[in-house]
DNA sequence: ATGTTC
């Protein structure tokens, strides 16, 4: 049983007993924190306060959840140059999955009576489900490597975007020190034919319209007027970065013992950040971010084809590409001294604060947007990153899960779910029965509660609220 | 999340 001190009414620790290095932190109100009879979520983050070289403290954001090892909603740095440890489960299955949040020039009366073959063209070229193709048939392993080596920059030097959507992507769309090399067979052989396409589970392309504007600066700085009508795509590396992190954990649970690491849960497998294991890992890691960034943008461009065939409006501008599935190097203050740290991310979205070097030029002064998808037919938010930058800079990264999938498909119907979307003017497009089922929002927490403990713990500040009127989803 | 149990 893990025990909650409640420091604010929007932050909560975990004082640090036994094997625990540092404390954990909790940023959530009462009603958010997990209920612990049904999920462990606390417990791992109490965990994750074990790992060799963690600073400061194991964080969880508000839509915090039970994962695979670490916590979704968890962020944990650890110091590079103290034996710190890098752990794929910190970063979870879907390696580099994330958002991406395109603006339309139209509004969203001016689309209305087109949306039905907005839709149709959506439904038509973006690809969905369980390894079911993809836009991009590449030429073969060599042309993947390339992908893996370029991400976002690779696909729009194909022709699969235009250079200023780079300016718009974390990373400037290809995380450094990807080694296509590092990536076993099996996962080339299930990248191969997958770039561009959306999977299932919670991923998705929503067609969505600003209908609230929280901050008249800011939004008006990300281009977002109420009614402007946007599309939001969320995915990740499909069945590559699955078959990386799944390589990875086999391959560091063999060499814990060897570094004399021991840790409360096996799926916390790790390895020190600067031992050929750990950077065997971030070099798989960044080339599968890579392969989840090109997918990104392919998608992105079908949506441009769809909107240019249905609206002869394809003119889709870039806002923001981000992931909230990452280890990061960054350099962070610890103790009044600048550390070199491996920052993990799962379930948690960079936040850089306003005038942060690593932003584009014309955002820099208002900060990181940060792109929160609510569950489905819910509607998301668009928030910006604070000066205070709590956490290394992270906060929340969806709604954040309540019932576990077996659950949610017990107790929803599919049909039902599809009529009531349908009838609060919500267009379904190439939902399964049970994507559906499993999806259905009461399975969620209040991504409105979620934003506002974010908003005022201070990890982001709201800007603005999309309205969802279409939904893809595998 | 995932060729949902190599």
């Amino acid at each position: 049983m893990t025990r909650l001190v409640e420091e604010t009414p929007y932050r909560w620790r975990i004082d640090a007993e036994g094997p625990m290095r540092v404390p954990g932190v909790v940023f959530a109100t009462a009603d958010l924190l997990p209920d612990p009879s049904a999920d462990q979520a606390l417990g791992q983050v109490a965990a994750v306060a074990t790992l060799p070289g963690i600073v400061e403290a194991s964080y969880a954001m508000p839509d915090m959840h039970w994962g695979y090892g670490f916590p979704i909603g968890g962020v944990a740095a650890t110091d590079v140059e103290r034996d710190g440890v890098v752990s794929p489960g910190g970063v979870g299955f879907d390696i580099s999955c994330g958002v991406r949040l395109l603006l339309s020039g139209l509004r969203l009366d001016e689309l209305r009576p087109r949306l039905d073959a907005l839709m149709d063209a959506l439904d038509a070229v973006i690809p969905r489900g369980m390894s079911k193709g993809a836009v991009w048939h590449l030429r073969g392993q060599a042309e993947l490597e390339e992908v893996l080596a370029g991400g976002a920059r690779y696909a729009v030097e194909r022709g699969h975007g235009e250079p200023a959507d780079l300016e718009r992507c974390e990373d400037r769309g290809a995380v450094a020190d990807a080694d296509p090399a590092a990536i076993g067979a099996r996962a080339r052989e299930r990248g191969l034919a997958q770039v561009g396409s959306l999977g299932s589970g919670n991923h998705f392309l929503e067609v969505e319209a600003v209908s609230e504007v929280y901050d008249e600066e800011i939004a008006q700085a990300y281009g977002l007027w109420p009614g402007r009508v946007c599309v939001l795509i969320h995915t990740g590396s499909r069945g590559l970065g699955h078959q990386v992190c799944t390589d990875s954990v086999r391959a560091m649970e063999a060499v814990m013992a060897r570094y004399g690491i021991s840790v409360p849960d096996r799926q916390l497998a790790c390895a020190p950040v600067t031992s050929p294991e750990g950077q065997a890992y971030l070099s798989a890691m960044a080339a599968a971010a890579n392969y989840g960034r090109a997918n990104r943008q392919l998608l992105g461009q079908a949506a441009r084809r769809a909107f240019e065939q249905a609206t002869g409006d394809g003119g889709l501008s870039l806002l923001y590409d981000v992931s909230h599935n990452l280890a990061k190097l960054e350099t962070h203050h610890v103790e009044g001294r600048a550390r070199r740290l491996c920052v993990h991310r799962k379930g948690a979205t960079l936040a850089l604060p306003p005038g942060h070097e690593d932003l584009p030029e014309d955002l820099r002064a208002v900060g990181q947007p940060v792109l929160v998808p609510g569950s489905m037919g819910v509607g998301s938010y668009v928030l910006a990153g604070t000066p205070s930058a709590p956490a290394f800079a992270s906060a929340c990264h969806g709604a954040g899960r309540r019932l576990s999938r077996h659950q949610a498909l017990k107790s929803t119907s599919a049909a039902r779910l599809r009529a009531e979307l349908e009838e609060a003017g919500v267009a379904v497009r190439g939902a399964s029965a049970r994507g559906l089922a499993e999806e259905t929002p009461h399975a969620y927490k209040d991504v409105d509660a979620v934003v506002t403990a974010c908003h005022l713990a201070g990890l982001a500040r709201k800007v603005a609220k999309l309205a969802p009127v279409g939904v893809v989803k595998g």
